[in-house]
RNA sequence: UCCCCGAUAGCUCAAUUGGUAGAGCGAGCGGCUGUUAACCGCUAGGUUGCUGGUUCGAGUCCAGCUCGGGGAGCCA
């Protein structure tokens, strides 16, 4: 007897009449007069579960098997055979279980049998992957990064592993985390008072990143194609369902390219892993579309058979004003656009996701590059309906002197910038990227309100319990 | 951080104008059935988030706190 996962059994991948071994965990039984138990037996490998039928001949029918609850672990061996009953093709008539591990307290077992709300589920993210919903996030959510992976490794782009651990605190995506191992009671000071990080374990203040992007250009400045793929820190006090503290961003970067070939690099992106995932997660993105959002297939579908809308920022201000719309905020050349603003353009007014071109430069980084009328940014936004920014990018300023007066106009100091300026002085060329949430990615795939519920242990503010 | 809303059984919720708490699901036991969110009956299970206040009396009213949700800002 083989030990099979469940997804093979299922598939038809194993003969029928075959002797195999089944390993997982109980999700319901049900028992008949007939003599007979029914057993709902999951092991993750798919969404679908294994119907195990256990006779009352086995030796522990009364005293185990007629006990089992929603969390058992067991082992069981028996031969996969077409189904006598409805619902299911197959199922395992058992010749023997064994239990591995049973649950202390079934009344207290905190995932019943039954439908539970997200919020609670967030209390014991322990043991949401048992149920459905969170199995088939994890399914998702593997089969997205390693579509984003193949990606890139079939494009020729090399995964570049820039440092968790960044000096630069100017990288200017938000507040940063600080990593110290300085006695917090005991902080040593410099003469004048301030906290003497000459002591700290690097010799100066260091953080968690929020963003790659500084560190991969320099690979892109040698190696052409590359791209970031980790985890990414904001210590941001954002309460919202689309932040998290901590989360994981995919961050392109191609060399001797503009805007243009940015967006287009996205967009073929974009559609490269929707279809991956739609070719490989039917039965847990039926799942989504069944119990969280009826459209989530159609929209991924639709996502890959049309073609970005691509408009200009003054476009979009001026779409904005001629909408009659009665917006909270201002719509102003010169101002950012405001989530009612984003939603509209991407929920009522084009109704897919858009990607908005060539902001002004004053609501935008120093590292991206001027345009030809001196007021704009070579910037890109892509809005996709529902979860608003999905990704953020840019064509970078690769000529030294409008770098530096960028610098200075923004206030920051040329010398901080030291390593990333010598990119302009030593063989610079045009360059793109952007910067992917890859829980904002999942929440579009799924239809998953809430970004804590997207990824296995949501880190937000007062919440790193797990 | 700001603005709203919420916290009652293991879970999801109910409880009139303040009068000492109920249901469904889950769990246990029994019945029935090749069952499949099974079904029928019985049983157990609660210092109503915390602290204080008003009152003869607080789940209910008031204040503070904690946690959670939605919206906003920051962004991916």
């Amino acid at each position: 007897m083989t030990h099979v996962m469940i997804v093979d059994a299922l598939a038809g991948r194993v003969p029928p009449g075959s002797s195999i071994t089944l390993k997982g965990w109980v999700r319901t039984r049900r028992d008949s007069k007939a003599g007979l138990s029914f057993i709902h037996l999951h092991d993750g490998s798919c969404f679908g579960q294994m119907q195990v039928v256990a006779p009352n001949t086995l030796a522990n029918y009364d005293s185990e098997i007629l006990k089992l609850t929603a969390g058992c672990s067991i082992i069981v061996h028996g031969q996969l055979v077409d189904s006598q009953g409805k619902g299911q093709d197959v199922e395992v008539q058992a010749s023997s279980i064994q239990i591995v591990g049973w649950v202390d307290d079934p009344d207290a077992y905190p995932i019943a049998a039954k439908r539970h709300s997200f919020e609670y589920l967030r209390e014991v993210a322990h043991l949401r992957p048992r149920t459905n919903t969170f199995g088939a996030m994890a399914r998702v959510r593997h089969c997205l990064a390693q579509a984003i992976h193949r990606y890139f490794h079939e494009h020729g782009f090399l995964w570049i592993h820039t440092p968790i651990i960044t000096a630069s605190d100017c990288e200017g995506a938000g507040e940063m985390f600080r990593v110290s191992t300085l006695d917090l009671a005991n902080l040593p000071r410099t003469s004048d008072g301030e906290i003497d990080f000459s002591q700290d374990f690097f010799g100066r203040p260091a953080l968690l990143t929020v963003s790659g992007q500084l560190n991969v250009e320099t690979y892109c400045l040698a190696l052409s194609k590359v791209y970031t793929f980790g985890p990414t820190f904001r210590a941001e006090n954002s309460n919202t369902p689309r932040h998290l503290a901590e989360f994981w961003m995919i961050e392109p970067e191609i060399a001797f390219a503009d805007l243009n070939d940015n967006a287009d690099l996205a967009e073929d992106f974009l559609k490269f892993i929707f279809r991956v995932l739609l070719d490989e997660r039917p039965d847990d993105l039926a799942f989504f579309a069944q119990r969280i959002e009826p459209q989530c297939i159609k929209r991924l579908e639709g996502f890959i058979d049309s073609s970005f809308e691509r408009i200009e920022y003054a476009e979009a201000i001026d779409a904005l004003k001629r909408s009659g719309k009665s917006f909270e905020f201002p719509v102003q050349w010169g101002r950012d656009l405001q989530t009612e603003h984003e939603r509209y353009l991407t929920e009522e007014h084009l109704k897919r996701p858009v990607v908005v071109m060539n902001y002004p430069k004053q609501i935008k980084p120093f590292y991206m590059r001027v345009n030809d009328d001196g007021r704009t940014v070579a910037a890109m936004d892509v809005l996709a309906p529902g979860i608003g920014e999905i990704i953020g990018g840019s064509q970078r300023e690769e000529r030294l002197d409008v770098l530096d007066q960028r610098i200075d106009e923004i206030g920051l100091n040329q010398d901080d910038y030291w390593w990333y300026r010598d990119l302009r002085r030593y063989g610079t060329v045009p360059h793109a990227g952007f910067g992917l949430g890859l829980e904002r990615t999942i929440q579009y795939a799924t239809g998953m309100a809430n970004i804590r519920d997207v990824i296995p242990f949501a880190r937000t503010p007062k919440n790193a319990e797990f």
